[in-house]
DNA sequence: CGCCAGGTTGATTTCGCTCAAGCAATGTGG
DNA sequence: CCACATTGCTTGAGCGAAATCAACCTGGCG
């Protein structure tokens, strides 16, 4: 009985796994009541860089890409966004506007959270601001080592990590200690998250299948022997390696 | 008299820059009771990449720059750190050993707050907790926009950015509205910087001096047009631009 | 003086981009 | 149901950019 008449709409586990786990259940109860969720097909926009903030997303179930756009209009998408993970915290803090656009990828079950309750929220939970910034900590380590690891690993090297990195949430055991992948984003979002383009990724894949390293098949990836892709990582960070 | 015994010291002007600029006047006189400052020369570290973290360093004076290093042992320039900056906040929120050494390369004066301090703080002062997450989210939008341009922009875009960067900390304006500049760092520290060999660097100034854009000599630039500089970070972000 | 780190230059190779074409899967309007 | 765009992906040819390897210069400094 987290609520009094409103249903919890999202599971207790998609929750814990995130910064809400800090709230009380009488504060997570209120926060649902006053939350708006709904369902979202791929391709919606969730908000669009530039747009002014008005409060956060919380991704109950599904994928968001989060991406930028350049002077010339190429998008790059900066990173994946799944169940658990909030959306839109930074400029909601900053009270600036959206730093990047966030697409549905997946069908997807968002919640948004009015400015107004946040600010309550961080008004009485003081654990919740520490929450939120550990987030944001958590995040920054992560944004500086993929901008050291751009900067000083191949482009070879920055795909099979990328391969590596996919695996955790979109990857099953295969046979024989490999493993079987399902791409969750297509080629050029790939290509523009290590910094690529589209066609070379495409060499990249095609090389690496030749020498046996992997085998694809359109969103489908088999990688047989993971231990040659982790090395694939540490031996061309960069050529002299 | 901001202090009772001790004199204060850093220049208050220094502080107000800072995130310590939220402490009052009696937690800032206790603060630097309690410190211990000291001169660097060039070349001092004053932490290392996997050390376990102690507190914080605070930059009176002086200039810092922040490295990472890869499995080769090539050092990157991921950042500089000068006057009123506070260094190593990061490892001490999460507990976790430094991301980053930090090596000083101009004579600087560095203050260090140990954890037991920097803990009494965030306890009695809710606003300087605040003001950290402010400074994180403000590194993690920085980070992020250059991971962005580091994979959109092409390399001669790149340094024309940063030499617009150091413009503002160590340029001054120069004749016809141009301006003259020092480069804080070696021309290998600049190159890791923007993700190129040092060579590749050397030529790219070389390039834009025979274009005259740009006229160097050692460690003083000086940019004739300013306008050009710009032009050239928006024109050749990529080849098509 | 010899040494050394920082910097430049040249020759060569490798890598990734551009431009262009082609292909398969999907969708769409007549 | 077919003709036709559209989208995502691949391939090829050629080019340009940057890395590599190597030599050499320069100024400080023991």
């Amino acid at each position: 009985m987290t609520s009094g008449g409103s249903q919890l709409v999202m599971p207790e586990d998609v929750i814990d796994a995130s910064e809400w786990h800090v709230l009380s259940p009488d504060q997570l109860a209120s926060l649902f009541d006053k939350t708006h969720c709904r369902y979202y097909e791929p391709g919606e926009m969730v908000f669009c860089e530039g747009d002014a903030n008005r409060g956060v997303h919380f991704i109950g179930v599904g994928l968001v890409g989060v991406r930028r756009e350049d002077a010339n209009g190429n998008s790059v998408l900066m990173r994946l966004a799944a169940e658990s993970d909030t959306l839109g915290y930074r400029s909601f803090l900053t009270n600036g506007p959206y730093q990047a656009s966030a697409e549905v990828l997946q069908p997807s079950k968002i919640c948004f959270f009015s400015k107004a309750v946040l600010h309550e929220l961080l008004h009485d939970n003081p654990e919740f601001g520490l929450e939120i910034m550990r987030r944001a900590l958590r995040d920054l380590a992560n944004v500086e080592r993929r901008l050291h690891q751009t900067i000083t690993w191949s482009v070879r090297a920055r795909f099979a990590h990328l391969l590596l990195v996919m695996r955790e949430r979109y990857g099953r055991a295969g046979e024989n200690g490999g493993i079987q992948l399902e791409f969750p984003i297509t080629r050029s979002d790939m290509a523009s998250m290590i910094g690529v383009r589209p066609e070379s990724l495409s060499r990249i894949i095609r090389q690496m299948s030749e020498e046996g390293l992997l085998s694809v098949s359109g969103r489908h990836a088999v990688v047989p022997d993971v231990e040659r892709l982790t090395e694939e990582v540490s031996l061309s960070s960069n050529h002299s390696g």
